[in-house]
Formats: C-alpha cells, sequence, structure tokens
DNA sequence: GCTGGCACTCGGGTGGAGCGAGTGCCAAAC
DNA sequence: GTTTGGCACTCGCTCCACCCGAGTGCCAGC
C-alpha cells in the first residue's frame, strides 16, 4: 500500500503532466505543489512508484510520466468529478432546448459534449429495444407495397418499406393497425414480440402472408439495422493530442469510423454510473493511447443509450466526466419532456 | 495561347507530382515520359509555364509544382474523366442494393466513396423541397399534442411533435389529415405552401388555430431545420494528405465539422454536370489547399441533392471524377427504385 | 528552336560539441 | 527509519559546420 504522501506526489505527477504535457521531474514537482519535502525525498517515492508500476520514463534522464495503472488509481481514488459551473450549466441547458426533433437532440448534444470537453464527442441513439413504442403506422403506397413506420417515447422514428407477397386491401390494412397498435403501444419494444405472436392466425388465410411479413419486418430487419447507431463529433481536437500526434490520429480516426467497434465500446460500459476505460483497457488496437469517459442516459431512471468522449489518455478526467455526466442528464431530460 | 508540348508537359507534371508527391524537375520529366526533347528544353518549358502561373518552385533549386491554376487547367482541358472498371461497378451496385432505408442509403454511400477515392466522402440527404410528398400523417399524443411525420418519395421520413393553442378532437383530425393528403401527395414539396393556403378557412372556427399550427409547422419549422442535413466519412483518409498533413489537417477537420460551409460549397457546385472547385476557388479559408469534386444525384432526372469528395489539391482528378460520377449515378437508381 | 555544357543555389542529411534537466546513490543529519 | 544535500552520470536536444546532389538558369553552338 502507497504512503499518503506518494499517493500525493502520484496525483500531483498526473496534474501537472496533463497541464504541461511533459514528462515532469522531482525538482519541479516540489516547487509547484507544497509537499513540504525536498526533490531528494520525491525522487525516492517516484523510485517506488516507478516501481509499482503507476509511472514511468520515457527515457533515462527525463521526468517521469503516468501510466495507464497510474491513471486508473488517479481516476479511482485521487480524483473526484468536478462539477460545471453554473453558467455551463444554463448553456448547456439553453443549447438543448432548442432542437426541434431527435435527430436535432442527438446531433446538438454531439457538438456540445465536443466543445465542453475539446475532445471526441459520441452519442448513440436510444436504443430501440429500450424504448417504448408511442405509434406504428401502415401506409399503402402500391396495392403490394406498404410503408410500416415506429414511432417511439424517445421520438425515434423508423420506416421500412415492404414488399407483401400478396395484395393487401385497405379494410385488411386499417384492421391491422389497429390491431398492432393496441397491442404494442406504450408497451417496451423488447416485449413487442411476445405481444404480436399469435397476431397472424386472426386473420383471413390469404392474409396471412402478408401480416406475418409486416411483423418480421417490424421485429427484426428494423431492429437489426437501426439499433445501433450514432454520431460522432469534435474530430479536429484530436489535433490537440500531444506533439505526437501526427502518428496517433490515423488509427483514432480509423477506429471513430467503425462504428460497431465503438458501439461495443460504448455497450462495455457498466450500466450503472460512468465508465472510464483508459489506454489498453480499451480492447481496440487503435483505441490503446485514448481514453474513453461514457455514462448512460435515458429519459426515464433507465438508460435508453450511452454517450460519452474519446480523448488521450492525458486528459482532465474530473473536468471530462463532469462534463459528460451533466450532458447526459440534460439529454436524459430534454428526451423526458418531448 | 501555350503550345502543344508546353500542355503535354503541364499534364506530365501533374500526373508525376500527384503520383510521387514530390515536385519534379526536368530531367525526371524526360524519363518517365516520351516527349521527344531534351531536358533543357523543357527547362525553357517549365520557364514559360511557371512565367504563365500554372506551377512553382517551393524554393530554389527544386523541381515545379502545379499551381491551382496549373490544376484548373489540368481538369478543364487535359484530363478526361475515368471510367471505373466493371467489377468496381457491380461492387458498387450491390453494396448500394443492401441498404434498408434513407439512412442506410446515406451510410453506405458516404462509406463507399470513401474506400473508392481514399478521400474525405460528403453526402447530402435528399432536399425536402426538392422531393414529392408521398404522404403526411397526423398522430394525436395528447389531448393537445400532435405528431407530424412527412415522408418523401426519397424516402426521407421526418417528424415534429406539435404543441396544439386548443384541443383538437379525433373527428377534425381525421379530417384534417384527410385533406392534406388529398391535396399534397404526389406534389413536389416546393408547391405545397400554396395547395394548402386556404386550408383553415374550412374548418370550424375554433379548430382553425391549430390547423394553422399545424401547417406552420409542416412549412416552415420542418423545411427549414431539415432542408440541409448531411453526412461526411472517410476522415482517416486526410491521414495520406502529404507530408505537411499535421499543419493541413486541422483546418479542414474543422470546416467539416461546419456542415453549413460545407452546404454553402455544395451548393456552389454548378447544377448539370460536375463541379471541381480547386485550392483557392474555396472560398472557406481551411479549405484552401483541397479540392473539391460534387455532382448531383436524384431519383430522376432531376437532382435532389449533391454528393461529393473533399481531398487534397494533388488528387487523381480523373479517377475521383469518375468514381463521384459513377456513385452518384446508382444512387439515384436505388432512390428511384425504393 | 533545340541541345549540351557549366556554374550556381539551396535543401537535406550527417556528425560532433555543448548544454541542461533529471536521475540514482550515498553519507550525513534529524 | 526517514529525509536531505551533494555529486557523478546519462542522454535527449539544439546548434553548427559540412558535404552532397538534384535542379535550375544561362549561353554558345548546332
Amino acid at each position: 500500500m502507497l504512503s499518503e504522501r506518494r499517493l500525493e506526489v502520484l496525483r500531483a505527477i498526473v496534474q501537472d503532466y496533463v497541464g504541461t504535457e511533459e514528462p515532469v521531474g522531482s525538482k519541479a514537482l516540489t516547487e509547484r505543489h507544497r509537499l513540504g519535502v525536498s526533490p531528494a525525498t520525491i525522487r525516492n517515492d517516484m523510485a517506488v512508484l516507478e516501481e509499482e508500476g503507476y509511472i514511468a520514463q520515457p527515457h533515462t534522464s527525463a521526468g517521469r510520466i503516468p501510466t495507464d495503472k497510474g491513471y486508473r488509481l488517479f481516476v479511482d481514488k485521487l480524483a473526484g468529478v468536478k462539477p460545471l459551473s453554473s453558467p455551463e450549466r444554463r448553456a448547456i441547458q439553453n443549447f438543448l432546448e432548442g432542437a426541434v426533433d431527435l435527430d436535432d437532440v442527438v446531433g446538438r448534444t454531439v457538438r456540445l459534449l465536443a466543445q465542453l470537453t475539446r475532445q471526441v464527442a459520441v452519442v448513440q441513439y436510444p436504443s430501440l429495444t429500450r424504448s417504448t413504442v408511442r405509434h406504428v403506422e401502415l401506409l399503402s403506397l402500391a396495392p403490394a407495397r406498404l410503408m410500416l413506420v415506429l414511432i417511439t417515447d424517445t421520438g425515434r422514428v423508423e420506416q421500412r418499406m415492404i414488399d407483401c407477397p400478396a395484395p393487401f386491401g385497405e379494410v385488411a390494412l386499417a384492421d391491422l393497425r389497429a390491431r398492432l397498435n393496441s397491442r404494442v403501444v406504450g408497451r417496451r419494444f423488447a416485449d413487442v414480440p411476445r405481444l404480436v405472436q399469435d397476431l397472424p392466425e386472426s386473420f383471413e388465410a390469404e392474409d396471412r402472408p402478408t401480416v406475418s411479413t409486416v411483423l418480421a419486418t417490424l421485429l427484426e430487419n428494423l431492429v437489426e439495422e437501426t439499433e445501433e447507431r450514432l454520431l460522432i463529433g469534435g474530430t479536429a481536437n484530436l489535433t490537440r493530442f500531444g506533439h505526437d500526434f501526427p502518428m496517433m490520429i490515423r488509427p483514432v480516426l480509423e477506429a471513430l469510423e467503425e462504428h460497431v467497434v465503438l458501439l461495443k465500446l460504448l455497450g462495455e460500459a457498466g450500466q450503472p454510473g460512468m465508465t472510464v476505460r483508459i489506454g489498453h483497457e480499451n480492447a481496440h488496437e487503435g483505441l490503446t493511447s485514448t481514453s474513453v469517459v461514457a455514462v448512460g442516459y435515458g429519459s426515464g431512471d433507465e438508460a435508453v443509450a450511452k454517450l460519452g468522449v474519446v480523448g488521450p489518455t492525458r486528459m482532465d478526467y474530473p473536468g471530462t466526466m463532469g462534463a459528460v455526466r451533466a450532458v447526459a442528464r440534460y439529454v436524459g431530460q430534454i428526451l423526458a419532456e418531448s
């Protein structure tokens, strides 16, 4: 177990390194922090911290920088979450309230988050399966062509074209629409399969294939394709990465384009509270020098999706965590209102 | 007017520079191209080309690189559009045909374009005003709360929440829905204002404010906010920019985040055929070292939106133009089918 | 108008010297 | 046992001098 002072030294190293972006030495530490001991003592402490793997030196005769393990300890034990100032809070609220629809909410959120944290922001669209159905609409576009529109309580609207196996009359259509809605409106999308299971049986034999097709579209196709959609912003902030940004930016940009990877990353973020993944804790190779701060958000008490930021491991964790948490809260509020 | 051979020299310079990314000298030129004259002659031609502003040298004792003006001449007079190979065409078609809805079409298009050109792809969503209305849906969510859903022939689905000035009965709602649809379905969105102008008058006095609100939402809010939406992809390709990419990438990424700027850029692309904007021809400051190749696409003969790529001025123009044109065509086909 | 020759320019790469921040270790002091 | 001052050592960084070679412009001759 590390002594109190050694933890303090680690905290100081992290703070200084985040601020200056340069390896920090023993002398500089005593000058910038009131540690009450001499550089020589700090050197001893640093040697211990290095042996334990919390810090490292890029090369002999250079100062120390925190390792992933060091940041981990810092985040877990040494740093709190810095709350935002109240002007910042007001700005967030004002900015988000101007949104006109879900796309707009997500778009504004991602810009906001990128601007607040000066990092890359990632916002997942509210999950369909975790949302509640508000309405299902069926429109006849041609004799054997339907359009299915699904609207959820989080404001998501999804649609699909359906080619029916047989022509489908207006009466049957209205019938299906009414029955479908009466069963699923107000229910969670995850329950829909169970609720509509026996629906085809109650139709004329000739219409059953079409009804089945519609249900199949609703359940499979729609969910699979749209479940996981996300928006990214603030990539220009990647240029703030540090002096070695030209080397790092390529793999990060590539990773960001792979939405599947990102979604997995966000998905791994534990349900309750905020998750911070530091450096090599991120499975993806392109992101081993980045940290991901993510949190769930939702219109009610349950999270319907995640949002977060991707930045250099050398980031201001307390500030970033504060911003992420605050934005998630306000987005939840906005969704609940709409 | 430049002689035939001097044009040939310019073409050779552009091609070599695009390929090698290094200033090209007179000797190298004669070696790689059968110009039939000696380096000394080429030097004279180069001196003329430089005087006319088509090429420049980064510093004395270096080879020449094309200027924006040089690229302009190359694109206008010297280069054709390189058609894609038929495997490429097939790949495009296969890839795009898997799309399930408009978001998916646009998403796939942007990925496709980025991959084909190895540059940054930009795809604008089909414009609402230039589309045709397929259906308008009105749903009652609460006594004085409506949801308006608009569906167009290009597959766009937009929705808005409406807070009514007064409660609105189911009967009136059905009435409004029916009348609205009978007037606007199959018409171009641009004509809708004219078509619904007198609609409020035919309702009971108490319902008129609500009807007006609905129409106002349909016309103003919805169009303004959603007219100009776009998707960007392939930003990782910016790292291919050249040796000075660390300097250039920042402003470019920033410009790409300003969708307004991009839309203006695309919008300026002349209607018929492809537009190529080279370097300083782009008004935006961050894009002065990039070229933009854009073209309109649409489900019919008329363009409903634009798509294109952003890359270094030092790009393979014939290949890029070929890819952009081909993708635009196939997207048009897909939209027409859906 | 084209060509070969020639002097000149200048960016980039190489290698050594000096500097300074930072370290590790040790003996003495607290 | 912990802390401290002292001291030798390491090593990355910068500066500078140097050379090399690609490329140019110019000129006289074909």
